[in-house]
RNA sequence: CGGGGCGUAGCGCAGCCCGGUAGCGCGCCUGCUUUGGGAGCAGGAUGUCAGAGGUUCAAAUCCUCUCGCCCCGACCA
């Protein structure tokens, strides 16, 4: 393709609105277009990124067995009644009604729709494994888009779902999936972690989220430095200690901390640390305050929490809720005669001793309260979140936190679909039985964009060579008609050699070209000028080394092939 | 939804406090010169100052409301 055919609206300055680099440099780079918060058009440049990207994903998914097809991004009412998310899913699904006042919605995501397809066309376990995938719009209404296509409300998923005849079956697809998910990744030239992870919305059981490490990620991911555990911060589970405080008791004693509310202020106060202070921290699980006690320098996982009390989400109870349960300001919570809520602890606080807490009562905190003497707690379980050092739960090693982008995650759903819609087959013994599930996604735009992430330098994107618009990026730098038929030659040549080139052609300096084709990334720049023509020769440039070498036109579609087979093995 | 900020030419911004002719840089158009790392000169076009109300002789500027967008948090591919 010719530049000159293109629009490719690069921009020198960068727009006020984008702050991360990715999306800094898709507007710059003329990739996207901004139509509303969290919708974009794709511009040429940015769909050719897009489809490089669908194709690794649809080999990869056809590789592994799965069958494509596509399903409507318009479903009815009916089907998310069935399985009760039409309520339960919230606003992030967008409804609306038809001309006849129908309910609608944009697919968030097409359990419903599969699963009915399912369970009207396949009959019998012979038929099984199934599964289907589909690489299509998705709106889902977010609270705050953000980053670009980091974080859209329309943007474009791989969605797969397998079926099974038992959890065996549904355990082999599950793994063909993470399989394919690690070839997809690697092959566009992503440095990742595939991570234990929470299940959220989708529901199931076991699951794994594929991270691409990059600081402007919104998760977190914690993973052994020297063994193979890695999950998701929400996820990762920390073991009970293992070590027990010996210290003898002492005795419980109030003390006075007038308005010292915050670990900090009290800790600071009784110049203790605040491993020796235990938070009790009121949540709203639904219409029920429980309390958490959790050790002064830990984090509470609401997740873990919520999960624990069998709800979707928890949230921390307000000041008014609080003066009820525990008679005192916030600040002040404790569990010594605490008596209208559960108590419920991390594992942490067993092998606590003589502990600081608050005394239910304003400005007055407790020292020395012991577990068991002093208070009760009705049930321990794993509620913080792991910190950088723990030790690894499984495995050798101790944890370190990274930033992370997810963008994949693979479900094994079991039967939370099948069984809400009757989703069922026949087994070889004519029993009806109702399907395994399983649910992969990938984030199209948000890989694009995690690839920018982690292939860029300050004067623009660096492509891996898969998923580049093109691969080579041919420039003319004079504008005489020797350079003009020189680069006619080479632009031909390269078609025909099958090599993707974008010739810029435009009467522009070169000082504007070479800074374009540095902000667009092309693995490869080709420099055609009368300099080099009265020597004999071109210039390549690899972009992501800058070494530049000069070399005879005659030879430079061999080079490339030399140069591409090497940037990307996998195409060879 | 809670907290913070912003809406002025295609892009980046100034002007607003202290009301009176809407500006700068880049880009765009024309011409000449230039032509290997964002050219020079000359000329030119482009704005419902986000929108609606109000105050005033007069509003981009002051007041009220609405809308949109960005950032921080709760959500997720």
């Amino acid at each position: 393709m010719k530049t000159s055919q293109l629009l490719i609206p690069t921009l020198r300055d960068d727009p006020g609105e984008a702050e991360t680099v990715s999306h800094r440099l898709m507007l710059r780079s003329g990739l996207i277009r901004k139509v509303a918060a969290g919708i974009y058009t794709y511009l040429p440049l940015g769909l050719r990124v897009i489809r490089k990207i669908e194709q690794i994903i649809r080999e990869e998914m056809n590789r592994a067995g799965a069958q494509e097809l596509l399903m409507p991004i318009a479903s009815p009412a009916e089907l998310w009644k069935e399985t009760a998310r039409w309520d339960y899913y919230g606003k992030e699904l967008l409804r609306f009604k038809d001309r006849h006042e129908r309910d609608f919605c944009l697919g968030p995501t097409h359990e419903e729709v599969i699963t009915d397809l399912f369970r009207r066309e396949v009959r019998s376990y012979r038929q099984l494994p199934l599964n289907f995938y589909q690489i299509q719009t998705k709106f889902r209404d977010e609270i705050r888009p953000r980053f670009g296509l980091m974080r859209g409300r329309e943007f474009i998923m791989k969605d797969a779902y397998s079926f099974d005849v038992d959890e065996a079956g549904a355990k082999v697809s599950y793994q063909k999936m993470y399989d394919a998910y690690i070839r997809i990744f690697t092959r566009c030239g992503l440095t990742f972690r595939a991570v234990e992870a929470d299940t959220g919305l989708i529901g199931g059981d076991v699951s794994h989220e594929f991270m691409v490490l990059a600081d402007t990620g919104e998760a977190t991911v914690a993973y052994s430095d020297q063994g193979s555990y890695a999950a998701n911060l929400e996820r990762a589970e920390v073991p009970p200690p293992s070590d027990v405080d010996t210290t003898p008791l002492r005795p419980l004693t109030p003390i006075a901390t007038p308005q010292r509310r915050t670990v900090e202020e009290v800790t600071a106060l009784l110049q203790i640390t605040p491993r020796q202070l235990v938070k009790t921290l009121l949540y709203r699980a639904g219409a029920e305050t429980v309390a958490v006690l959790i050790r002064g320098d830990h984090e509470v996982n609401e997740v873990k929490l919520a999960r624990l009390l069998n709800v979707t989400d928890v949230v921390l109870a307000d000041s008014e809720t609080v003066q009820h349960a525990t008679g005192a300001p916030p600040g002040f919570a404790g569990p010594v005669g605490l008596q209208r809520v559960r108590i419920l602890a991390d594992h942490a606080i067993k092998a606590m001793k003589n502990v600081v807490i608050g005394a239910n009562k304003a400005d007055t905190h407790y020292q020395n309260a012991n577990l068991d003497r002093d208070f009760t707690v009705e049930q321990f379980s794993d509620l913080r979140n792991a910190q950088a050092g723990d030790p690894s739960p499984r495995g050798p090693g101790v944890l370190t936190l990274a930033k992370g982008i997810e963008v994949g995650q693979v479900f094994l759903l079991g039967t939370k679909y099948s069984h809400k819609m009757n989703a069922t087959i026949l087994d070889d013994q004519g029993k009806e039985r109702l399907a395994i599930m399983g649910c992969y996604g990938i984030g199209v735009g948000r890989t694009a964009a995690a690839a920018i992430e982690q292939n860029h330098d300050e004067k623009g994107i660096i492509w891996p060579f898969p998923i580049a618009p093109f691969h080579v990026h041919l420039l003319t730098v004079s504008q005489s008609e020797k350079t003009t038929e020189a680069a006619t030659h080479l632009y031909t040549d390269l078609m025909a050699a099958g090599v993707e080139v974008l010739w810029d052609d435009r009467a522009d300096r070169a000082g504007v070209k070479f800074n374009d084709a540095d902000l667009i990334g092309a693995p490869f720049q080709v420099v055609v000028g009368d300099k080099g023509l009265a020597d004999g020769i071109v210039e390549i440039k690899i972009r992501r080394s800058g070494i530049k070498s000069r070399i005879a036109p005659g030879d430079l579609v061999a080079q490339l092939r030399k140069l591409s087979t090497e940037a990307d093995p996998s195409a060879a």
